[in-house]
DNA sequence: GTTATTGCAAACAATTTGCACCCAC
DNA sequence: GTGGGTGCAAATTGTTTGCAATAAC
């Protein structure tokens, strides 16, 4: 649960927070791996952990896939999204309705807030046909 | 990712419900598997696979933790959390803002929802004074 | 009797950890 | 020289799959 605590940034961080930044979409660790790869010589438990400490200087965000791969984006480019949960599809949704919400927990609760992920689950409409 | 197409309730999936019902908190497959061991003769792969189903009968929920375990529950009990990125703490949240929004997107969409998941992630008061 | 369901064990995949090496200060 | 940062390989963990035995209808 607990990286080492940070003291400066170190170059692998930045090195994958530039791929983040050049790539401009969410990704694993393991593609982050060898897309990087090919430029650097970097390992992939030293993306995983710095991919821990950049998610706590509130520079990055996660999302958990159906599948259990973790993907990382950096912050702003909340997007939300509708998964079925037959074929595993996802269909972004665009507009965010928690922003509000979001900003009043800011100012209701010391808890420091980085980002926020929602979700919504159920079948698409192909499935919803399909499965039964 | 496409369980077998359920034709209809199997004594596996009934069980796994009445043991979420019974124990009304999200439980892991894995916890399931050890609470139910202990009742009837059930296997792990078994509890997965009734898991799937059930979600794609809209009757269960699921959220994935910080450590990538996946807990399900009864459909209703919403609680959304704000989860700390250094101690993995969760802190519940009591209200829900999504619920009006998730009403339009059913009449909008022709995606058949379920459920979803809503988590804030940040740092938890101490945590973030400690960690930097 | 045919078909779907189940349990077991093996396979898989993502992530974490241990440890030696190396670099910066 | 000391301490953190890094890479590699091994270990761990949650989940899925293959398959033979079984149960349901």
């Amino acid at each position: 649960m607990s990286n080492p605590s940070p003291t400066r940034r170190t170059p692998a961080q930045n090195a994958v927070l530039e791929a983040l930044r050049h790539h401009r979409q969410p990704m694993s660790a393991q593609v982050l791996y060898s897309a990087m790869r090919s430029q650097c010589s970097i390992g992939l438990a030293t993306i995983y952990r710095s991919l821990g400490v950049l998610q706590k200087l509130g520079l990055i965000q996660h999302r958990v896939t159906r599948k259990g791969t973790t993907l990382y984006s950096l912050i702003k480019h909340e997007r939300h999204c509708m998964t079925c949960l037959h074929c595993g599809q996802s269909f972004p949704i665009n507009t965010c309705p928690v922003m509000e919400f979001e900003a009043e927990l800011r100012r209701s609760s010391s808890f420091k807030i980085f980002y926020h992920t929602l979700e919504f689950f159920g079948l698409c409409e192909p499935c919803a046909y399909q499965v039964f």
